[in-house]
DNA sequence: TAGATTGTTAATCGATTAACAATC
DNA sequence: TAGATTGTTAATCGATTAACAATC
């Protein structure tokens, strides 16, 4: 970690393939893997992968390839995946319920530790996790929690920022509505609406 | 349509995120806009934002900016949003429930009318949208569908098979498994546990 | 017209990849 | 060692953006 050149972007955002397919590969009891299969498994050029692995360190052998362990290991440790980031949930609705019953990611990048909500209805403990009030969020923020989940698009913004306030570093976000982060924090969209209209604005421009 | 240079795959992905500022900034009344105002509404650079419109044509007028309205009736007229792209959800569980539910995007892209579930018992008129057996997809799939939402991942593979020879052209992937997309078929995943791993190996890179 | 902002060119930056030297 | 595959260099490709000419 100390010595670590800057990691390009784009390589940041292909760890996670490759940490998937590793973990699959491992499920499929393989133990050693070369990076034209990976790219084979991923649809990743090869030397793509040896480039964006070389930049945790010296991993592979050559005339072997890698060993699938070290670099799930590798993963794990350089990179902070320690299978129990501590993650909140805001907005218990629909979404947010499918999200808490979706617990395949358990030990995987960690859990949904609690989630919150404005409708006093909706804080229960009915469900997997317990649902407090939005309004306790701070004394609630389980220790050491950085990523937070937002569903709910009710002053959104609002909310945000409050997350911001509270050391929330990243933010998955599945509203729709236009929020300005704060310096330090990084925010992801997951959109489904505009998921689609990629693939429509795609395809239309394949079929000229 | 016809004579349009190839659109840059990044300008492709950017479309989406002007279309949606723009629909807010209607919304809000405003009726027109300058590329250094819709910079500061989504965060990318005027001349990137110019740069990416000047595909679509010349939107823009000198020394005034462009008209919202125009953006708009361009974005859904020459890259084919019309409002009314049906969609079939393949797997009928709390997460496809949940994107039943989630009907805010109708109008906006189109909507899902139906859904298919290998689960009998799932197979009801109870929700707002009606879901069918697996088995039917084909008979059942709607005039016109070029894209499907898939949340179920047993037989993922062969049901994404299937969808292609249904002549499917895009897909929105929700579940973590490894798929292989035929020829002339998109697909995009929405991977939440990658969206989080992603977090994680940026806020802590960012943190040295 | 003068002022302003677009549309576009050309320079810069970053990401991909072919080729190969290093080395297991 | 010889064969094979990694790790890395250098060339290529694509995307961003500064600068400015075109023009409303």
């Amino acid at each position: 970690m100390e010595n670590m050149k800057s990691v390009p972007k784009a390589t940041l955002q292909r760890y996670p393939i490759y940490l998937k397919a590793l973990r699959q590969l491992k499920g499929l009891g393989i133990e050693r893997v070369m990076s034209s299969e990976l790219s084979d498994y991923v649809g990743i050029k090869s030397t793509t992968i040896r480039r964006d692995l070389s930049f945790l360190g010296t991993l592979g052998k050559q005339g072997f390839g890698y060993e699938v362990d070290v670099l799930i290991d590798i993963f794990n440790e350089k990179l902070g995946i320690d299978f129990d980031e501590k993650i909140i949930l805001v907005g218990a609705g629909n979404l947010g319920r499918a999200l808490m019953n979706y617990n395949r990611w358990n030990y995987v990048v960690g859990e949904i530790v609690c989630a919150f909500d404005i409708d006093p209805a909706k804080c229960t403990n009915q469900y997997s996790i317990p649902v407090y009030p939005l309004d306790e969020m701070e004394q609630r923020l389980p220790e050491g929690c950085r990523i937070a989940i937002v569903t709910a698009s009710k002053d959104i913004q609002k909310t945000v920022n409050r997350l911001s306030k509270m050391g929330i570093k990243g933010i998955v976000d599945f509203t729709h509505e236009h929020i300005i982060v704060p310096k330090g924090v990084i925010l992801k969209p997951v959109d489904v609406v505009s998921t689609i209209q990629e693939l429509v604005f795609e395809t239309n421009s394949m079929t000229k």
